[in-house]
DNA sequence: AATACGGGGCC
DNA sequence: GGCCCAGTATT
Protein backbone atom coordinates (compact mmCIF):
# COMPACT_ATOMS: atom_id res chain seq x y z
CA UNK A 1 0.00 0.00 0.00
CA UNK A 2 3.01 2.50 0.33
CA UNK A 3 3.91 4.98 -2.61
CA UNK A 4 -0.16 4.40 -3.26
CA UNK A 5 -1.15 8.25 -4.50
CA UNK A 6 -4.53 7.48 -3.56
CA UNK A 7 -3.40 7.29 0.21
CA UNK A 8 -2.21 11.12 -0.04
CA UNK A 9 -4.92 12.46 -1.82
CA UNK A 10 -7.34 10.17 0.90
CA UNK A 11 -5.55 11.91 4.45
CA UNK A 12 -7.86 14.13 6.26
CA UNK A 13 -10.66 12.65 4.17
CA UNK A 14 -13.21 11.62 6.86
CA UNK A 15 -14.58 8.71 4.99
CA UNK A 16 -17.96 7.64 7.50
CA UNK A 17 -19.11 11.30 8.00
CA UNK A 18 -18.70 11.81 4.15
CA UNK A 19 -20.56 8.82 3.28
CA UNK A 20 -23.44 9.98 6.01
CA UNK A 21 -23.59 13.88 4.55
CA UNK A 22 -23.60 12.61 1.31
CA UNK A 23 -26.18 9.47 1.73
CA UNK A 24 -28.52 12.03 4.04
CA UNK A 25 -28.56 14.62 1.39
CA UNK A 26 -29.47 12.38 -1.52
CA UNK A 27 -32.30 10.56 0.56
CA UNK A 28 -33.96 14.30 0.68
CA UNK A 29 -33.13 15.99 -2.30
CA UNK A 30 -33.14 13.48 -5.41
CA UNK A 31 -34.82 13.65 -8.18
CA UNK A 32 -38.07 11.74 -8.62
CA UNK A 33 -37.22 10.04 -11.75
CA UNK A 34 -38.92 7.36 -13.56
CA UNK A 35 -36.19 4.96 -13.17
CA UNK A 36 -36.12 4.93 -9.30
CA UNK A 37 -39.51 3.76 -9.47
CA UNK A 38 -38.49 0.19 -8.37
CA UNK A 39 -35.85 -1.78 -8.46
CA UNK A 40 -36.09 -3.67 -11.81
CA UNK A 41 -33.22 -4.48 -12.40
CA UNK A 42 -33.81 -4.13 -16.35
CA UNK A 43 -35.51 -0.84 -15.95
CA UNK A 44 -32.41 0.19 -14.21
CA UNK A 45 -30.42 -1.43 -17.07
CA UNK A 46 -32.05 0.74 -19.86
CA UNK A 47 -32.02 3.45 -17.55
CA UNK A 48 -28.40 3.33 -17.75
CA UNK A 49 -27.84 2.79 -21.23
CA UNK A 50 -30.16 5.85 -22.33
CA UNK A 51 -28.25 7.96 -19.69
CA UNK A 52 -24.50 7.44 -21.57
CA UNK A 53 -23.40 10.53 -22.92
CA UNK A 54 -27.11 12.45 -22.30
CA UNK A 55 -28.89 14.40 -19.87
CA UNK A 56 -31.59 13.05 -18.19
CA UNK A 57 -34.32 15.60 -19.22
CA UNK A 58 -33.77 14.05 -22.81
CA UNK A 59 -33.90 10.90 -21.25
CA UNK A 60 -37.38 10.68 -19.39
CA UNK A 61 -39.89 10.95 -22.64
CA UNK A 62 -38.01 8.31 -24.04
CA UNK A 63 -37.19 5.78 -21.06
CA UNK A 64 -41.00 5.85 -20.52
CA UNK A 65 -42.08 4.75 -23.96
CA UNK A 66 -39.28 2.19 -24.09
CA UNK A 67 -40.36 0.52 -20.98
CA UNK A 68 -44.42 0.96 -22.35
CA UNK A 69 -43.91 -0.65 -25.36
CA UNK A 70 -41.41 -3.03 -24.08
CA UNK A 71 -42.00 -3.78 -20.35
CA UNK A 72 -39.68 -6.57 -19.58
CA UNK A 73 -36.25 -7.52 -20.71
CA UNK A 74 -38.10 -10.84 -22.86
CA UNK A 75 -40.35 -8.35 -24.18
CA UNK A 76 -37.01 -6.52 -25.84
CA UNK A 77 -35.37 -9.84 -26.72
CA UNK A 78 -38.37 -10.92 -28.80
CA UNK A 79 -38.94 -7.70 -30.55
CA UNK A 80 -37.50 -6.68 -34.02
CA UNK A 81 -34.18 -4.41 -34.32
CA UNK A 82 -36.10 -1.57 -36.67
CA UNK A 83 -38.93 -1.13 -33.57
CA UNK A 84 -36.19 -1.00 -31.30
CA UNK A 85 -33.96 1.47 -33.12
CA UNK A 86 -37.54 3.17 -34.01
CA UNK A 87 -37.95 3.52 -30.14
CA UNK A 88 -34.63 4.94 -30.41
CA UNK A 89 -35.01 7.49 -32.83
CA UNK A 90 -34.04 11.11 -32.13
CA UNK A 91 -31.71 9.88 -28.51
CA UNK A 92 -28.85 9.01 -30.66
CA UNK A 93 -25.89 6.71 -30.35
CA UNK A 94 -28.07 4.00 -32.01
CA UNK A 95 -25.46 1.08 -31.62
CA UNK A 96 -26.29 1.41 -27.72
CA UNK A 97 -30.20 0.17 -28.45
CA UNK A 98 -28.52 -2.74 -30.82
CA UNK A 99 -26.00 -3.72 -28.00
CA UNK A 100 -28.70 -3.74 -25.41
CA UNK A 101 -30.98 -5.53 -27.50
CA UNK A 102 -27.72 -7.74 -28.11
CA UNK A 103 -27.25 -8.26 -24.54
CA UNK A 104 -30.73 -8.84 -23.37
CA UNK A 105 -31.17 -11.49 -25.81
CA UNK A 106 -28.04 -13.09 -24.35
CA UNK A 107 -29.24 -12.86 -21.14
CA UNK A 108 -32.31 -14.65 -21.86
CA UNK A 109 -30.64 -17.07 -23.88
CA UNK A 110 -27.24 -17.65 -20.94
CA UNK A 111 -28.88 -16.79 -17.81
CA UNK A 112 -32.15 -17.75 -17.81
CA UNK A 113 -33.38 -13.90 -18.23
CA UNK A 114 -31.87 -12.59 -14.75
CA UNK A 115 -29.43 -9.98 -15.32
CA UNK A 116 -26.42 -11.33 -13.57
CA UNK A 117 -24.97 -10.43 -10.33
CA UNK A 118 -21.38 -11.31 -11.19
CA UNK A 119 -19.36 -8.58 -12.38
CA UNK A 120 -17.47 -10.85 -14.91
CA UNK A 121 -20.75 -12.05 -16.62
CA UNK A 122 -22.07 -8.33 -16.67
CA UNK A 123 -19.06 -6.75 -18.01
CA UNK A 124 -19.09 -9.18 -21.27
CA UNK A 125 -22.55 -8.37 -22.51
CA UNK A 126 -22.62 -5.83 -25.25
CA UNK A 127 -22.39 -2.29 -24.01
CA UNK A 128 -21.96 -2.92 -20.91
CA UNK A 129 -18.52 -1.17 -20.15
CA UNK A 130 -16.79 -0.38 -16.29
CA UNK A 131 -19.66 2.45 -15.80
CA UNK A 132 -22.85 0.88 -16.53
CA UNK A 133 -21.79 -2.48 -14.81
CA UNK A 134 -20.91 -1.13 -11.58
CA UNK A 135 -23.80 1.08 -11.92
CA UNK A 136 -26.16 -2.13 -12.28
CA UNK A 137 -24.78 -3.88 -9.35
CA UNK A 138 -24.74 -1.42 -7.12
CA UNK A 139 -27.94 0.35 -7.78
CA UNK A 140 -30.05 -2.37 -8.86
CA UNK A 141 -28.27 -5.44 -6.69
CA UNK A 142 -26.93 -3.45 -3.48
CA UNK A 143 -23.35 -4.71 -4.34
CA UNK A 144 -20.94 -1.99 -3.42
CA UNK A 145 -18.79 -1.84 -7.13
CA UNK A 146 -17.45 1.76 -8.06
CA UNK A 147 -19.53 3.11 -10.87
CA UNK A 148 -18.01 6.26 -12.15
CA UNK A 149 -19.19 8.75 -14.68
CA UNK A 150 -18.33 12.42 -15.75
CA UNK A 151 -19.74 13.40 -12.23
CA UNK A 152 -18.23 10.72 -10.33
CA UNK A 153 -14.77 12.48 -11.49
CA UNK A 154 -15.74 15.67 -11.21
CA UNK A 155 -17.16 15.68 -7.94
CA UNK A 156 -13.79 13.80 -6.61
CA UNK A 157 -11.21 15.78 -8.72
CA UNK A 158 -12.75 18.68 -6.67
CA UNK A 159 -13.21 17.25 -3.25
CA UNK A 160 -9.90 15.19 -3.12
CA UNK A 161 -8.31 17.92 -5.68
CA UNK A 162 -7.28 16.18 -8.15
CA UNK A 163 -5.85 17.32 -11.01
CA UNK A 164 -4.98 14.38 -13.42
CA UNK A 165 -6.60 14.83 -16.63
CA UNK A 166 -10.51 13.52 -17.03
CA UNK A 167 -10.50 12.88 -20.30
CA UNK A 168 -8.11 10.06 -20.41
CA UNK A 169 -9.27 6.72 -20.09
CA UNK A 170 -6.57 5.48 -17.66
CA UNK A 171 -7.67 8.08 -15.41
CA UNK A 172 -11.28 6.98 -14.35
CA UNK A 173 -9.11 3.91 -12.46
CA UNK A 174 -8.11 6.24 -10.09
CA UNK A 175 -11.44 7.92 -9.80
CA UNK A 176 -12.22 4.13 -9.20
CA UNK A 177 -10.29 3.64 -6.59
CA UNK A 178 -11.49 6.65 -4.70
CA UNK A 179 -14.79 5.55 -4.84
CA UNK A 180 -13.61 2.13 -3.57
CA UNK A 181 -11.95 3.28 -0.66
CA UNK A 182 -14.72 5.21 0.44
CA UNK A 183 -18.09 3.88 -0.82
CA UNK A 184 -20.36 3.26 1.72
CA UNK A 185 -20.86 -0.62 2.47
CA UNK A 186 -24.35 -0.28 3.66
CA UNK A 187 -26.11 1.67 0.92
CA UNK A 188 -23.85 1.82 -1.76
CA UNK A 189 -26.91 2.52 -3.88
CA UNK A 190 -27.10 6.02 -2.38
CA UNK A 191 -23.72 6.59 -2.30
CA UNK A 192 -23.36 5.70 -6.15
CA UNK A 193 -26.32 7.61 -7.20
CA UNK A 194 -25.68 10.39 -4.20
CA UNK A 195 -22.40 11.18 -5.57
CA UNK A 196 -24.23 11.62 -9.30
CA UNK A 197 -27.10 13.54 -7.87
CA UNK A 198 -24.66 15.84 -6.84
CA UNK A 199 -22.33 16.01 -9.63
CA UNK A 200 -25.43 16.90 -11.94
CA UNK A 201 -27.49 19.12 -9.12
CA UNK A 202 -24.67 20.89 -6.84
CA UNK A 203 -21.09 20.52 -8.40
CA UNK A 204 -21.98 21.38 -11.89
CA UNK A 205 -19.02 21.49 -14.44
CA UNK A 206 -19.50 25.23 -14.20
CA UNK A 207 -20.55 27.95 -11.41
CA UNK A 208 -20.77 24.71 -8.78
CA UNK A 209 -23.37 26.11 -5.56
CA UNK A 210 -20.98 25.32 -3.25
CA UNK A 211 -23.11 27.39 -0.80
CA UNK A 212 -25.61 24.59 -1.34
CA UNK A 213 -23.17 21.57 -1.00
CA UNK A 214 -24.14 18.81 1.60
CA UNK A 215 -20.18 17.83 1.35
CA UNK A 216 -18.85 21.55 1.53
CA UNK A 217 -16.68 20.96 4.63
CA UNK A 218 -15.01 17.86 2.99
CA UNK A 219 -13.93 19.50 -0.48
CA UNK A 220 -10.43 20.74 -0.67
CA UNK A 221 -11.12 22.51 -3.76
CA UNK A 222 -13.18 24.82 -2.07
CA UNK A 223 -11.11 25.16 1.22
CA UNK A 224 -8.65 26.32 -1.49
CA UNK A 225 -11.05 28.36 -3.88
CA UNK A 226 -10.19 26.14 -6.85
CA UNK A 227 -13.47 24.43 -7.43
CA UNK A 228 -13.96 26.47 -11.00
CA UNK A 229 -10.22 25.13 -12.17
CA UNK A 230 -11.12 21.48 -11.63
CA UNK A 231 -11.70 19.16 -13.18
CA UNK A 232 -8.91 19.47 -15.23
CA UNK A 233 -10.29 17.96 -19.22
CA UNK A 234 -7.96 19.14 -22.41
CA UNK A 235 -10.70 20.18 -25.10
CA UNK A 236 -11.87 17.88 -28.08
CA UNK A 237 -11.03 19.38 -31.60
CA UNK A 238 -13.22 20.80 -34.20
CA UNK A 239 -15.34 18.25 -36.64
CA UNK A 240 -14.71 18.02 -40.10
CA UNK A 241 -17.13 19.39 -42.72
CA UNK A 242 -18.55 17.03 -44.66
CA UNK A 243 -20.78 18.15 -47.94
CA UNK A 244 -23.70 15.82 -49.29
CA UNK A 245 -26.38 15.86 -52.35
CA UNK A 246 -29.27 14.52 -50.93
CA UNK A 247 -32.55 13.61 -53.09
CA UNK A 248 -36.41 13.20 -52.61
CA UNK A 249 -37.28 10.82 -55.27
CA UNK A 250 -40.72 10.75 -55.60
CA UNK A 251 -43.18 8.48 -58.33
CA UNK A 252 -45.98 9.06 -60.27
CA UNK A 253 -47.92 7.15 -57.52
CA UNK A 254 -46.24 9.61 -54.49
CA UNK A 255 -43.40 6.31 -53.72
CA UNK A 256 -40.61 8.20 -51.78
CA UNK A 257 -37.22 6.22 -52.50
CA UNK A 258 -35.70 5.23 -48.93
CA UNK A 259 -32.57 3.07 -48.08
CA UNK A 260 -31.47 1.66 -45.28
CA UNK A 261 -27.55 2.66 -44.02
CA UNK A 262 -25.02 -0.58 -43.75
CA UNK A 263 -25.25 -2.51 -40.60
CA UNK A 264 -21.97 -0.77 -39.14
CA UNK A 265 -20.74 2.79 -38.83
CA UNK A 266 -22.36 5.97 -38.50
CA UNK A 267 -25.76 5.58 -37.77
CA UNK A 268 -25.55 1.98 -38.45
CA UNK A 269 -28.79 0.29 -39.81
CA UNK A 270 -30.89 3.80 -39.66
CA UNK A 271 -32.94 4.48 -43.13
CA UNK A 272 -32.26 7.81 -45.04
CA UNK A 273 -33.04 9.68 -47.97
CA UNK A 274 -30.01 8.93 -50.71
CA UNK A 275 -27.05 10.90 -50.27
CA UNK A 276 -24.18 11.38 -51.79
CA UNK A 277 -21.03 12.93 -51.02
CA UNK A 278 -20.41 16.34 -52.99
CA UNK A 279 -16.73 15.35 -53.84
CA UNK A 280 -17.57 12.00 -55.70
CA UNK A 281 -20.23 13.54 -57.97
CA UNK A 282 -21.21 16.82 -58.67
CA UNK A 283 -24.68 17.64 -59.18
CA UNK A 284 -24.55 16.89 -63.11
CA UNK A 285 -23.67 13.86 -62.82
CA UNK A 286 -25.75 12.85 -59.98
CA UNK A 287 -28.53 11.44 -62.73
CA UNK A 288 -25.83 9.03 -64.00
CA UNK A 289 -24.80 8.37 -59.94
CA UNK A 290 -28.38 7.92 -59.51
CA UNK A 291 -29.03 5.39 -62.50
CA UNK A 292 -26.01 3.37 -61.56
CA UNK A 293 -26.42 2.59 -57.78
CA UNK A 294 -30.41 2.33 -57.92
CA UNK A 295 -31.10 1.56 -61.51
CA UNK A 296 -33.60 4.10 -62.42
CA UNK A 297 -33.48 7.56 -64.29
CA UNK A 298 -34.45 10.54 -62.44
CA UNK A 299 -34.96 14.01 -63.25
CA UNK A 300 -33.24 16.35 -60.78
CA UNK A 301 -36.25 19.24 -60.30
CA UNK A 302 -35.35 21.63 -57.55
CA UNK A 303 -33.47 22.45 -54.46
CA UNK A 304 -35.48 21.81 -51.53
CA UNK A 305 -33.32 23.14 -48.65
CA UNK A 306 -29.76 23.16 -46.99
CA UNK A 307 -29.41 22.00 -43.67
CA UNK A 308 -26.36 22.16 -41.26
CA UNK A 309 -26.14 19.03 -39.13
CA UNK A 310 -23.82 18.80 -36.58
CA UNK A 311 -22.46 15.44 -34.97
CA UNK A 312 -19.78 15.00 -32.22
CA UNK A 313 -17.10 14.28 -34.73
CA UNK A 314 -18.11 15.98 -37.87
CA UNK A 315 -20.60 18.44 -39.23
CA UNK A 316 -23.30 16.95 -42.75
CA UNK A 317 -23.55 19.89 -45.03
CA UNK A 318 -26.75 18.67 -46.80
CA UNK A 319 -28.20 20.23 -50.48
CA UNK A 320 -31.63 18.57 -50.79
CA UNK A 321 -32.81 18.26 -54.04
CA UNK A 322 -35.97 16.85 -54.93
CA UNK A 323 -36.37 14.31 -57.79
CA UNK A 324 -38.94 12.51 -59.72
CA UNK A 325 -38.37 8.97 -61.00
CA UNK A 326 -38.87 8.52 -64.85
CA UNK A 327 -38.61 4.81 -65.18
CA UNK A 328 -36.49 1.96 -64.40
CA UNK A 329 -36.87 -0.97 -61.82
CA UNK A 330 -35.01 -0.44 -58.51
CA UNK A 331 -32.28 -2.83 -58.09
CA UNK A 332 -30.45 -1.55 -54.90
CA UNK A 333 -31.24 -4.14 -52.39
CA UNK A 334 -31.32 -1.71 -49.54
CA UNK A 335 -33.62 0.82 -50.97
CA UNK A 336 -37.56 0.77 -51.29
CA UNK A 337 -40.31 3.14 -52.29
CA UNK A 338 -42.37 3.75 -49.81
CA UNK A 339 -46.21 5.67 -49.70
CA UNK A 340 -45.40 9.44 -48.04
CA UNK A 341 -47.70 7.95 -44.97
CA UNK A 342 -45.33 5.16 -44.27
CA UNK A 343 -42.17 6.84 -43.85
CA UNK A 344 -42.94 7.53 -40.60
CA UNK A 345 -42.59 3.67 -39.83
CA UNK A 346 -39.39 3.79 -40.56
CA UNK A 347 -36.16 4.66 -37.87
CA UNK A 348 -34.74 8.41 -39.48
CA UNK A 349 -31.50 10.54 -37.67
CA UNK A 350 -32.46 13.41 -36.74
CA UNK A 351 -30.90 14.82 -40.26
CA UNK A 352 -32.88 12.70 -42.30
CA UNK A 353 -36.64 13.55 -39.56
CA UNK A 354 -35.46 17.56 -40.93
CA UNK A 355 -36.14 16.60 -44.56
CA UNK A 356 -39.04 14.24 -43.83
CA UNK A 357 -40.91 17.03 -42.02
CA UNK A 358 -40.23 19.66 -44.98
CA UNK A 359 -42.42 17.07 -47.31
CA UNK A 360 -45.01 17.57 -45.12
C1' DA B 1 -3.66 6.12 -26.14
C1' DA B 2 -6.66 8.04 -29.55
C1' DT B 3 -10.84 7.99 -32.23
C1' DA B 4 -15.65 6.85 -33.73
C1' DC B 5 -20.06 7.25 -32.25
C1' DG B 6 -25.67 11.52 -31.84
C1' DG B 7 -28.05 14.89 -30.32
C1' DG B 8 -29.62 18.70 -27.54
C1' DG B 9 -29.16 22.49 -24.38
C1' DC B 10 -26.47 26.07 -22.43
C1' DC B 11 -23.78 30.31 -22.67
C1' DG C 1 -19.16 28.12 -31.78
C1' DG C 2 -17.55 25.50 -28.03
C1' DC C 3 -18.70 22.79 -23.90
C1' DC C 4 -21.03 19.21 -21.49
C1' DC C 5 -23.72 15.28 -20.79
C1' DA C 6 -25.22 8.75 -15.49
C1' DG C 7 -19.66 5.99 -21.79
C1' DT C 8 -18.40 2.03 -24.86
C1' DA C 9 -16.08 -0.26 -28.64
C1' DT C 10 -12.52 -0.33 -31.64
C1' DT C 11 -8.05 0.46 -33.36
Amino acid sequence: MKNNPLNDYLKNFKIEAFQHDLIDWFQKEQRDLPWRQDKDPYKIWVSEIMLQQTKVDTVIPYFNQFIEKFPTLVDLADANEQEVLKAWEGLGYYSRARNLQNAVREVVTSYDSKIPQESKQLALLKGVGPYTKGAILSIAYDIPEPAVDGNVMRVFSRLLMIDHDISKQSVRRLFEQCVSETISQDNPSAFNQGLMELGALICTPKKPSCMLCPVQEHCKAYHNGVQEQLPVKTKKKKQKEIPYLVFVIQDDQGNILIEQRPEEGLLANMWQFPMIPLFEVDLEHSVNWIEQKYGIKVSVENNLEQIKHVFSHLIWQLGVYKAGLVSGNLSEKNAVLVPKNELANYPFPVSHQKILKHLI
